[in-house]
DNA sequence: CGTCCACTTGAAACCTATCAACTATGGTGG
DNA sequence: CCACCATAGTTGATAGGTTTCAAGTGGACG
């Protein structure tokens, strides 16, 4: 409720009420997650902010670095839904993840030759396309960038094993809240989202790729979700009536998020709006 | 077929068969796996084996670095079986990752905090207890060491999004094919396996919280796989029978695994014994 | 020789997939 | 403005895969 922010905020404290969360930085929400989440300096933000200086505007649907072109950068979400999925031989469809507006699409080009993973837009998006090279430099001359691509990284791997759990030991129910809340909390964090409500992009059919079902009862599920008045939808808008009661349903607990952030070494700081905060703030883990 | 070497291997070559493969390096598997998929020289592995000398024994079933220790050092799996895993609410356990020789149990304890996730062992192992400045101290010496985790860690990742693809789009028979010839794969780099022959030291309850079915539906579809020749038993060991056959019926194609290897920089060396080769040696991708 | 644990088997219930319409919505062009 | 079209969402009936529960088998080990 605190007018914006325009001027850029000094740096982030150690703890307290977060200003970045109403200041998306002018369309970088990667520096919003880096100033929300980690430690890192002016310095070091700026020289993130050059690294994104030359965004791309992209289609929907539309082909997000390709495999054949050898991974040589790194692309940055800036605005848009995209996703990062895998073809089967017998032409079914995985989506591996959802990204949001400062995710990075292939952080593994980093480190392998190339990914056999392909990402595609949902919507029209803007992309920063960042010379591997360049991030190699920046991170020659400020160690701790190399500390928060880690840190993306290990945060990218819990979101996946987070999914694995859903996909292996949670009921279509279950999954589809337990997605909802981590969409969310991950759209609040770059200011996508707001009282429980924010704009879903995706068919039925994209979801049901991500949670491994079929379209067919991923509609069944979100009528139930509906009928029993956890969700409603306004329009392409979602918007969830009681976060306390779906969390619960879900088994969802936001630490996987790692909201506590981090301050390149592992250590944590405490930066995060007490609303999307781990479960020791809001107690969910009553019985199922 | 050629005679086990001894000797430290003089460095890596750019091509051809590996030695090191015979050679498992005294129980040092992750050192097997270093000089196999990396071009890290003499000094830079001398470095890791240093990090590594302090082993300790664990008993089955034992917890490894328990939450609450909070995460200050690495894990090191030098011998013997471990899992990561989550419990949910309900009691249900998923197990996100199979830990072989060679694994590094909790790599995001470089970044994270702590993680949700427990780690523990199948049977009896020897582990390597790394405190994590000491890593990172070497990294800062031995700058590549850093490229070397970067690059374990996206390896990580691959793996966890090809089990989500396995989880969300695989039948029960071609998910626990693909289990078992990811297992043979990982296995056979380390040593551990042998023309298709391995010990299975998994109790089938927890194959089936690897690929999130009941252990009485593993344990039908072990049945069928066995009915059709695919897959023998001799006491704890499994038999891959038509190794070729296997892998088309559960669309198993390694790459994910990245057996090409790194230099540290995104760049493929091709240090691979074709029998465990990437797709184009053995065409697999035949319709389904 | 008894016990424990893992594995095995069967029958029934349940969840999810499949297939095939049908409806709603938004955009386009006449 | 309306007819038309393509796409996404919805619904019903049926088939099939997987779980559940319960009981029984088998081998390893003290």
């Amino acid at each position: 409720m605190a007018t914006p922010t325009r001027s850029r905020p000094p740096r982030p404290r150690a703890a307290g009420v977060i200003r970045a969360l109403q200041d998306p930085a002018a369309g970088e929400p990667l520096l919003t997650r880096l100033r929300l989440l980690t430690n890192l300096d002016d310095a070091e933000i700026e020289v993130v902010r050059q690294l994104l200086s030359v965004p791309v505007r992209l289609a929907p649907k539309a082909e997000i670095g390709s495999r054949g072109e050898g991974s040589r950068r790194l692309h940055v979400l800036l605005d848009g839904w995209a996703f990062r999925y895998r073809l089967l031989v017998d032409g079914s469809r995985q989506i591996t993840a959802i990204l949001l507006p400062g995710d990075i699409c292939d952080l593994d080009a980093m480190h392998m030759r190339s990914s056999e993973f392909s990402v595609a837009t949902l919507t029209p998006c803007t992309v920063a396309r960042v010379e591997i090279g360049a991030v190699r430099d920046a991170i020659v001359r400020h160690p701790r960038l190399g500390d928060v691509l880690g840190w993306l990284g290990a945060l990218e791997n819990a979101m996946l094993a987070e999914r694995n759990a859903c996909l292996g030991r949670r009921s279509a129910r279950e999954h589809v809240t337990h997605l909802l809340c981590e969409l969310l909390v991950r759209l609040s964090v770059v200011g996508r989202a707001h009282d429980g409500r924010f704009a879903l992009p995706m068919t039925q059919e994209e979801v049901s790729d991500v949670i491994g079902l079929t379209s067919v009862h991923v509609n069944r599920t979100l009528q139930a979700l509906r009928g029993d008045g956890h969700v409603e939808r306004r329009g392409h808008d979602v918007v969830i009536r009681d976060l306390a009661s779906l969390r619960k349903a879900a088994g969802f607990r936001p630490d996987y998020l790692h909201l506590e952030g981090c301050d390149g070494a592992g250590r944590a700081i405490r930066t995060v709006p007490s609303e999307l905060a781990p479960t020791q703030h809001q107690p969910m883990l009553s019985t199922g």
